[in-house]
DNA sequence: ATTATCTATAGATCTATAGATAATGC
DNA sequence: ATTATCTATAGATCTATAGATAATGC
């Protein structure tokens, strides 16, 4: 069954938002091809008119997982009516982040995976990581562009590091005290300015 | 061809021990049954008299690969010369803890995966966790217990986010900018102590 | 508007691999 | 503990076809 243009635009949309979700929640091999057709809505089959492998889905996948979750810190950290990063450290080191990671940051849920990715995923990775500490220097306060890029890639660090402690534990209690020490210790780094 | 007590421990011991570092290696889904037991010296089907299935190994070689790692740092934190968290901090933020994922720490290796293992393995994860941050405390500066155990949760955290996106990237510059930059920034966090 | 062509999809199938079990041997 | 086997599942390939697009003719 042949479809016009437009509606396999949609279709590889479909695809993508299904992958990018499916693979934080589960990771890369915690969904198959079939499934991620299935709820796009389409067959088995026709998987590989939109995406040369797997591997090529996972390209983008992440790509646009990313690009995703850097269009939303950035909304956060401008929309925010105090201090930007404290906004974001408010929004990312949260129950709901943890308990949700199909709509969350890409390291968390798949950083030891994205490690033994070949080369074309990984170079995906590196220009989105770069582009969004860049993002997150922008908003942070310092006297050079030095100090501040090491001030937004320490504070990414714990950001993410926070968030893989947290939903690792059983303990949903020491899950809370990781995520509020680590919003507590970024937020002292921010005053210490 | 049956084998004395004393050495059905050693095949176990030998079988956790070759899973423990394949799975920080290539993820828990990365390595199957036959051929952790091939690199055991084993058969395939020598698998199920040692455990009751592939969860069971996840739960034990996650059990041994944090012990592993508790024993380590605590070794690197008591001989320290000076600092002992900064002791830590050049022993776990380095180029050779990147690229040796298989002796290294279990979180960011297995964060991601941790996170979506059943309730057996997310105890034993959740009670080695504990027992870090109990050690780290005890090496760190600090007048009462609670603000010693926050600076603990603290660094913790920022030393797995530090090694999961140096991990992450393609580029080893970005690479180890980023170990750089968070190990300076926990120096100056134990500074300001 | 008709005709011819092109192509995204469905559905079936192939191949490899994984975890697990059963039969056998010592 | 070995060896053989079973069963399920995954990625990938193949073929036919519905129906969109392009070329042609009026």
């Amino acid at each position: 069954m042949r479809v016009s243009r437009e509606r396999m635009v949609e279709h590889r949309e479909k695809i993508l938002s299904s992958a990018a979700k499916r693979f934080r929640e589960r990771g890369f091999e915690g969904i198959g091809v079939a499934e991620v057709m299935k709820e796009a809505g389409l067959t088995h089959g026709g998987f590989y008119g939109h995406f040369a492998s797997k591997e090529d889905l996972i390209a983008c996948a992440t790509e646009r997982a990313m690009s995703d979750s850097a269009a939303r810190w950035e909304r956060v950290m401008t929309e925010a009516k105090g201090d930007p990063l404290q906004a974001l450290t408010e929004n990312y080191l949260t129950l709901r982040h943890c308990k949700d990671p199909g709509a969350g940051c890409l390291f968390p849920s798949l950083g030891g995976e994205l490690a033994r990715q070949p080369v074309t995923v990984r170079r995906v990775v590196t220009e989105g990581l770069q582009r969004f500490i860049q993002t997150l220097e922008g908003f942070i306060p310092g006297r050079g562009e030095v100090v501040r890029r090491k001030r937004a890639i320490a504070a990414y660090a714990s950001l993410v590091g926070g968030l893989v402690l947290a939903r690792s534990t059983a303990d949903s209690a020491l899950a809370e005290e990781i995520l509020d020490t680590v919003a507590e210790s970024l937020s002292h780094s921010v005053a210490s300015v």
